[in-house]
DNA sequence: CGTATTTCTGAGTGCCCACTAAGTTACTGG
DNA sequence: CCAGTAACTTAGTGGGCACTCAGAAATACG
């Protein structure tokens, strides 16, 4: 039902084409919203097409499948956390400790600015089908090996076990922005999570 | 159900009187474990019973509905917590510090000698439905309120919200020992888990 | 041994879901 | 202005789900 009349208004017609992505942008954004608030199972494609304003079945205009549509947000957040990541790994060499610290910072910046994708990307994953599953499982063992190595640099006499699960209890740290209301402002928080990551992996044994 | 059999063999009768309680308890083990495995609406009624050897109908014989079986798992879950909690707390006053790594040290304890249960008490409390879910969100408020006044007591430079957030990522953090297979044994894991959680709750801002 | 009770099974029942089909509207390019 | 195409809607369809029911085992008790 849009509104203006089809002579005059180029402007509409500009506004469509602009808005012709923006459908399918909107279905994506109220799944992931859905999928992150309620979990994969408990939100049906009425949901998320009623959320997008529209019939649930218009959502089959623009992906094959429910799944598919959980695939592409996960998808998403593997992406941008893998390019911050590379991102802070392209910084000339430094001291091992500095290179930890570029490695905490890129992430606390990933996952605060990608939150529902990245909380989705962690909670949701065992919705995929093993199939699907799979790159991302392992992109995501190579991530934390990455960590790992460059906490080992730092603290050689951590054994490969220990450092492991330093960098799975860092990591599940993160997840807590993304899950829970706060009021402090992106700043403080970015810093906050900062600091308390690199503490938590300066732990003295 | 009293005690000894009145005829000759006690053994048989003892094993059924073990028996008695324990296909309650199969079911109650097989759903927690999928439920953390699979989530809840990914395990069907006819998996718990599989996975118990008994129809999946044979469920309704001792709970009455599957969200009775997830709120049971839930409520034994918040509730060795807040005993384990408690159990801190009737500990003698110390000073701000001894008193927060008491609580660090208890609910690391709890949370390693119950980690599927914990984990379901995490993840899966949203699918519980408002009503049944409301006192375990106040109870969880109220343990999270516990952390960052033992908190503030030692660092009373932080903000509520600091430390509340902090808080947090220390909680979440303790989620990554329930849900990844590590080799450590059960010492070195309760050690290395209280050193990293209390130096995060340390960290310089 | 007989009866009452509990536990369990297999066959339903109805609901909700993801997904399909067919027709309608909205937009595009010529 | 008029096809052609993409987007959307309504009305299904089949399947899986939680849950019910009636009766069969199994068990407890006198």
């Amino acid at each position: 039902m849009p509104s203006q009349s089809p002579a005059p208004p180029p402007i509409e017609s500009a506004a469509v084409r602009r808005g012709r992505p923006s459908r399918r942008d909107k279905i994506f954004a109220a799944a992931l919203r859905l999928f992150r608030a309620q979990g994969f199972h408990a939100t049906s494609l009425n949901d998320i097409g009623a959320a997008a304003g529209v019939a649930g079945t218009a959502v089959y205009a623009h992906f094959p499948t429910k799944q598919a549509l959980l695939a592409e947000a996960i998808g998403e957040g593997a992406q941008r956390i893998s390019d911050g990541v590379r991102h802070a790994l392209a910084e000339s060499p430094q001291t091992p400790s500095e290179a930890l610290d570029a490695l905490v910072e890129a992430y606390v910046r990933v996952v605060l600015d990608n939150a529902d994708t990245y909380a989705c990307y962690v909670l949701e994953l065992r919705n995929l089908g093993s199939d699907q599953r799979a790159p991302f499982v392992r992109s995501e063992r190579t991530l934390r090996t990455l960590w790992r190595k460059r906490l080992q640099a730092v603290r050689p006499e951590l054994s490969e076990e220990q450092a492991q699960l330093m960098v799975q209890m860092a990591i599940f740290a993160l997840l807590a922005l993304c899950l829970h209301r706060h009021r402090l402002d992106r700043e403080q928080l970015e810093a906050l999570a900062h600091a308390q990551v690199m503490a938590s992996l300066q732990a003295p044994l």
